[in-house]
DNA sequence: TTGACTATTGCGAATGAATTGCATTTACAG
DNA sequence: CTGTAAATGCAATTCATTCGCAATAGTCAA
């Protein structure tokens, strides 16, 4: 195994999860996604490496991984929710309203912004996500 | 008819949309709500006035009402959407994570952030919004 | 006003993402 | 190795939202 796979293993672990085949899968697809996939797409990429994995595993390991910190879980407007690995550093979206492609932004600056909005109202953030969508401008 | 029935009338015509019943229920409805209801609440306050509104009539309306411009959907993680009427200024939202209230955002500099960042990857803004879930403080 | 045209509605059925019950399998602690 | 609870696969279910279709009701022109 990779150290990769050897890390994915503890942070399951770590999470206080069993460490099974579908899990160690799932983050790993989710490693190397240059996108970010939906429910559906997960699953037909976890069948090249494990057939038998079912939707309801799925859905199910994604839950577990999201509650875990692992991966964060993107929810857009009318189509399925998307997943990535957690990132570092947290950052919002852009989605390109015609071509459905999502772009990530980083902001610090915005973040700030946010968590001083935030704490004038009393209230300490728990998690915060901005969603842009946007249309390309010409060149 | 009140001026602002009157008012609601206008919007539609000039919406390209036939003034209805229902829609001006819906629309005055949304007009008073100081919260933010979903499409069952919004059916059950109408039929405090017209006792026949469908929930496919809701949906309907509710779309149509979004495409014109004249109200919001406001769609949060894993339960049905909320609506609210357009707002005069563009405004985030916070949930509190323990009541579920919506406290509505107002933040010229983080949109004003926000169009910069577009601009800056060639992309013309649509929409934009930004949820934020958060936990009061105890005083 | 009246009639005609078509958007809108109500109803029930359909859709589709996500969840769940249950029997089976599997991870892993001892 | 073995026992046990957690995780899985499958099929059935839930629930928000949408759709087909026949009936109704705005709107516009005469």
């Amino acid at each position: 195994m990779s150290a990769e796979t050897t890390d994915f293993a503890r942070a399951l672990r770590e999470a206080g999860l069993r460490v099974t085949q579908q899990r160690l899968a799932l983050l790993s697809i989710l490693m190397d996604a240059a996108d970010h996939p939906n429910a559906d797409e997960l699953l037909a990429r976890a069948r090249g490496l494990d057939d038998s994995m079912s939707l309801a595993t799925v859905y199910r390991t994604l839950s577990a991984l999201e509650e875990a910190g692992l991966i964060r879980k993107l929810s857009l407007e009318g189509e399925p929710a998307r997943y990535e690995i957690a990132p570092v550093a947290e950052h919002d979206h852009l989605v390109d309203v015609e071509t459905g492609e999502v772009i990530e932004l980083e902001s610090d600056e915005i973040n700030r912004l946010r968590a001083e909005l935030a704490a004038k109202l009393g209230y300490e953030i728990v998690s915060q996500h901005t969603l842009i969508r946007a249309r390309k401008l010409r060149g």
